[in-house]
DNA sequence: CGCTATGTGGAGAAAATTTCTCCACATAGC
DNA sequence: GCTATGTGGAGAAATTTTCTCCACATAGCG
């Protein structure tokens, strides 16, 4: 492994076509949107759909579910390691490098990894392709800020990750809500605030992201139904059924199926 | 749309026995913990099979999908109600009565509830079986905290509903974390904190539930695997699934992992 | 510029999952 | 006991997802 330009060298492989590796990219960065959006048994339809690229390519590249798993996993790991250092390298302010990754950590949806790592493959079948350790050094900037009195003492390493892991996924209700990802950040700085100690001089955290407040909510719902409703009346274009009272219906409606 | 409770002696429908009603409760329990765990369109063997009864027993009950949505939506908002008013009237102190209303709501899982409201069918046909208004009652136990400087200003109504929505649902990874409940709870506590106003007095929340060091992280992450290769070892056998082809020059076969 | 090894997309068969009906059997309630 | 009401589960039908095959495209090289 003299260099890592033709890591390809060593073995059989020949180097791959520009073009090839350029769509295995977005076959992985699509991966990971719809792992963390529907989980890891989304249909594999989908990614390749997202990734702009025919199912058979993707099966090309990744022949089994797990390869595509393993393939996410590495690459979200790295750039979460990645993303620890440089915090914790940039900020002098321990509260500020926690907060700084933690966001990072959202964008990169580590909730698709945890589906990967918990429960396919071996540990160390990912981590082989990881460098460094992926643990501790997160733990590490937890350390730090409740060594300063930055962070509460009763805090732990679960409290952090795995508020992210929940983050990263979308709200409940298939996606309606455009916002989604600003909301989880407004959502994650209100909570980073909650890790500060009693009586912390720190000032909370300005908010940004979407504020939904009672009037934007009821907008929301209203939008969404009316949406909803349209799609409706296309796909019954002759409505049986009105919609007469009749409590939980027994046989009202449209049991004429379409 | 009548009331069900007493839908029976209005309506010519003789009254149910008591054995049918009481399959029908189960249904929507489990419906409501499906729904917040998998999404609206959930298979609904599921959850025939989480409430214990035969599938047509289901069809019977709700013969639409949407028949459930709306039993489900009716039953939690009409909880939801009740649990806001309750804890606006039982607690003097109105950040204690906000969070007593916040873990109240993730019991009742609303995000099973959102698919429902957002998009199927009218508000109307879901609220007219809800006694009251859903939405005003939790917003002004919000502006009751914010008034009494309890609860930072610039705080929304959907910080506190669409948070709620979201620890309603399960940590991705497939329900592999047995104490998924308490620690949505847990992290449910440290967000109200981060509600605090700069400088509030207000000591920080105790904080129950699991605390996953990075040890217990560790020992997690190795039990679950061991699950999963268990299973897998049973399921393969024989298929050696060649997959050397991902071209990423790692070596070690994956075919190793049996 | 033209050649060819490498790479691509999408149709569609095969497999898996989910829906929903039917009917013989069970039991609550009188 | 009797019977109207309720039940479970088998399995056909419908839908979704997987995965292969092959005619066509183009990067990369001389």
């Amino acid at each position: 492994m003299s260099a890592d330009t033709d890591a390809d060298a060593l073995a059989d492989v020949p180097p791959m076509r520009a073009d090839a590796r350029r769509n295995r990219e977005q076959i992985l960065r699509a991966a990971r949107e719809v792992f963390a959006d529907q989980g890891p048994d989304a249909p594999l339809d989908e990614i390749a759909r997202r990734a702009g690229v025919g199912i058979a390519t993707l099966y090309r590249r990744f022949p089994h579910r797990d390869d595509l798993h393993r393939g996410v996993a590495i690459e979200v790991l790295t750039a979460l390691v990645e993303a620890g250092s440089r915090a914790a390298a940039e900020e002098d302010d321990a509260q500020l490098a926690l907060r700084r990754f933690m966001h990072a950590a959202l964008d990169l949806k580590i909730g698709s990894v945890m589906p990967a790592l918990l429960g396919r493959f071996t540990v160390d079948e990912i981590l082989d392709g990881v460098p460094g350790d992926v643990v501790d050094p997160i733990d590490a900037l937890l350390l730090r800020a409740q060594a300063q009195g930055l962070v509460r003492s009763d805090v732990v390493f679960g409290d952090i990750t795995m508020m992210i892991m929940r983050l990263s996924r979308p709200l409940p209700g298939g996606g309606r809500f455009a916002a989604d990802d600003a909301l989880a950040h407004r959502q994650l700085d209100i909570y980073i605030d909650g890790l500060r100690p009693t009586g912390s001089p720190r000032p909370t955290t300005p908010l940004g992201g979407p504020a939904v407040d009672v009037a934007a909510f009821k907008r929301l719902r209203q939008r969404v139904i009316d949406d909803a409703r349209e799609a409706h009346s296309e796909a019954r274009a002759d409505d049986t059924g009105h919609s007469d009272d009749t409590g939980h219906s027994d046989d009202s409606g449209e049991s004429a199926a379409d």
